[in-house]
DNA sequence: CTTAGGG
DNA sequence: CCCTAAG
């Protein structure tokens, strides 16, 4: 009772500080952006960072409800914020984020996230929503002005940094920058910008989040070509100030009116300053577009136009994403117990998911959406279902646009794309993001070398093969748990088959027959917990193919005259020629045993089917 | 869930 | 790798 919490608004839901550690109240304000996979100790500032964008004062009730601050909490929370800004220069670390940190050391505090993200977000109704939206509005341009003050004297230099910091530095390269650079051309001037500034990161990543959200908010969405369009510190913001001129004058009284008339309701707070925002917020009325004007692209906030209807839009956007939130986290809950309960990965694979649900949930890639009949753009992230289920849903509407009306109202009246959310909850590992795969050096790099090593290391001598399975089962156990927690947005990680892999699989191929996927998965793949049986036929697939093209004829010639054929043929993909013919030996093998020998070999080894045949006299 | 096959 | 059909 009487603790106020940050509540994440717009996007994942990981980030409530678990401990409340101040009496008082807490407000921050922090921009998602998005975190490259970035190195162990980073990532605790990454989850920081790539907190969505907008927070929301709340009160807890004691019954675990949601009720938004009044306005005494938030003014007293934004000097609270004031504070934590000028103290940042000073002494650094902020104090919100020490919970977290120490729940990054300490991977058993985990829970603490988990317990709280979901019980509170489960819970938002709609009206909490509306109200929640409210303050988002409210709260978003606020911010900027903070910014704003706070900038001015160095706004050049900041003004060029605001975006690029949080990506520049958690990971020396910009990867994305590419994919931003087709996707907003307009704005490459800012990624040409500095990295100097990423010293001040540490202390700035909020405030620059916050600036970043904030510029494009009421920023002439126009200028997008223009630095400052999208840095609003160095960009006189004419409705602010106009405001500011208007409300100068007035009395404390006065501009409670003030406040009153603008907002529809009473207000207690004397600070002047802090009226003046407000009511030159609804005066303004940059407050019906934050949640919807800008969207997250890759690393970038994008301003987009959206003018019609931006509440109602963002409404749904934010129930939308509500709805996501509570599913996917339950469902990666699971996941994520499941992972620690049997899973042979190594501890440190389970505190995974609990990270990744914050580095990797808002992944910031957008796509158009027609939400409710509104053209806005929405993260990848809160959309669970694509693809199939949406082509069949065009499709019916293409082919059926009379049918689909009442469908339509039957199956979500508000909401149709919620519906579709909904329905493709179980379909969570089908999600993905066609357009923008976030690049991940960790995992590119891990996989590689240890692919490097595999293949270049040992050939054919199974016991180093073990090893290098053995280790491969580390790193790829942890990888396993990645992939699947990370929103399900990313495909399936290339996981370039190392020799060892397809050494085992001949052998299981061997052993116990093509076409006994799940059986060579158990036994021989035991180690490899990411490979499935349909991987392992693919592979094996592909291997024949290989093994076939290679050189059908060439049977019995020298290992060696093969082996440079092949590596010569396929430089990047050496599979030692010995590998495939005996892939080619089986699969004729393999054949006989089908047809003619094959039951034998099964019944022999399975055992079960035995019986099979004299099973019609019982 | 497992296989097989197409994409 | 993904997806789906089929058992």
């Amino acid at each position: 009772m009487g603790t106020v919490v940050d509540i994440q608004v717009d996007g994942e839901k990981e980030s409530e500080e678990s401990d409340f550690g101040k009496a008082g109240v807490e407000f921050s304000m922090r921009t998602a952006v998005d975190g490259e996979k970035g190195t162990e100790e980073s990532d605790f500032r990454k989850i920081v960072a790539s907190d969505p964008v907008v927070y929301q004062l709340v009160r807890v009730e004691g019954d675990g409800r949601l009720v938004p601050a009044t306005d005494d909490e938030v003014m007293e929370v934004e000097h609270l914020l004031e504070e934590d800004k000028s103290g940042l220069a000073s002494d650094g670390d902020k104090k919100h984020f020490d919970g977290r940190v120490s729940n990054e050391g300490l991977p058993s505090k985990k829970s603490d996230f988990e317990g709280l993200s979901q019980s509170e977000n489960t819970e938002v109704d709609s009206q909490e929503l509306n109200a929640r939206l409210e303050y988002i509005e409210v709260m978003l341009p606020k911010v900027k002005q903070e910014e704003r003050l706070r900038m001015s004297p160095e706004s050049a230099n900041h003004s060029t940094k605001c975006m690029d910091v949080n990506h520049q530095t958690f990971d020396g390269r910009d990867e994305t920058q590419a994919c931003k650079d087709k996707l907003q051309p307009e704005n490459t001037s800012m990624e040409t910008a500095p990295s100097s500034m990423a010293l001040n990161d540490r202390q700035g990543v909020q405030l620059e989040s916050a600036e970043t959200c904030s510029g494009p908010t009421n920023q002439a969405v126009t200028s997008s070509s223009t630095v400052s369009g999208t840095c609003t510190s160095s960009m006189p913001d004419f409705s602010i100030l106009k405001g500011d001129i208007c409300l100068d004058n007035l009395s404390i009284r006065e501009l409670q009116e003030a406040f009153r008339a603008t907002f529809g309701r009473q207000t207690s707070v004397k600070d002047k300053l802090w009226l003046k925002r407000r009511i030159t917020m609804g005066l303004t009325n940059s407050c019906d577009v934050p949640t919807s004007n800008f969207v997250m692209k890759d690393n970038k906030i994008v301003l987009k136009e959206v003018k019609e209807e931006p509440i109602q839009v963002a409404k749904a956007y934010i129930e939308e994403l509500s709805e996501f939130e509570t599913r996917e986290c339950s469902a990666r809950l699971l996941s994520s117990v499941k992972n620690s309960g049997h899973d042979q990965s190594s501890p440190k694979s389970r505190i995974r998911p609990v990270r990744d649900i914050g580095s990797r949930g808002p992944s910031f890639s957008t796509r158009q959406d027609s939400l409710g009949g509104f053209g806005i753009q929405v993260p990848y992230v809160s959309r669970v279902r694509r693809g199939r289920p949406r082509k069949n849903f065009v499709t019916l509407m293409n082919y059926h646009p009379g049918g689909i009306g009442p469908n339509l109202v039957k199956t979500a009246p508000g909401i149709p794309a919620l519906q579709q959310n909904s329905e493709g909850g179980s379909r969570v590992r089908k999600a993905r993001t066609p357009p923008m795969l976030i690049p991940q050096p960790n995992f590119v790099d891990e996989g590689e070398k240890r692919d490097a090593e595999t293949i270049y290391g040992d050939d054919e001598h199974d016991l180093g093969l073990e090893e290098f399975d053995a280790s491969g089962d580390n790193t790829d156990g942890n990888a396993n748990t990645e992939p699947a927690s990370k929103c399900g947005v990313r495909r399936k990680h290339h996981r370039a088959w190392t020799l060892g892999e397809v050494l085992k699989l001949v052998e299981g191929v061997a052993r116990y027959g093509a076409g006994r996927w799940s059986e060579i998965r158990r036994l021989a793949f035991a180690s490899y917990s990411y490979r499935t049986s349909v991987d392992l036929k693919d592979k094996w697939r592909n291997l024949l193919r290989a093994s076939l093209a290679q050189d059908p004829t060439d049977e019995g010639v020298g290992p060696l005259a093969t082996l440079a054929k092949n590596s010569r043929k396929h430089a990047s993909v050496p599979i030692p020629t010995p590998i495939l013919s005996r892939v080619r030996e089986l699969a004729e093998m393999n054949s006989q045993t089908c047809t003619e020998l094959g039951p034998s070999k099964i019944t022999g080894h399975g055992g079960r089917n035995v019986q099979e045949k004299g099973s019609g006299f019982l």
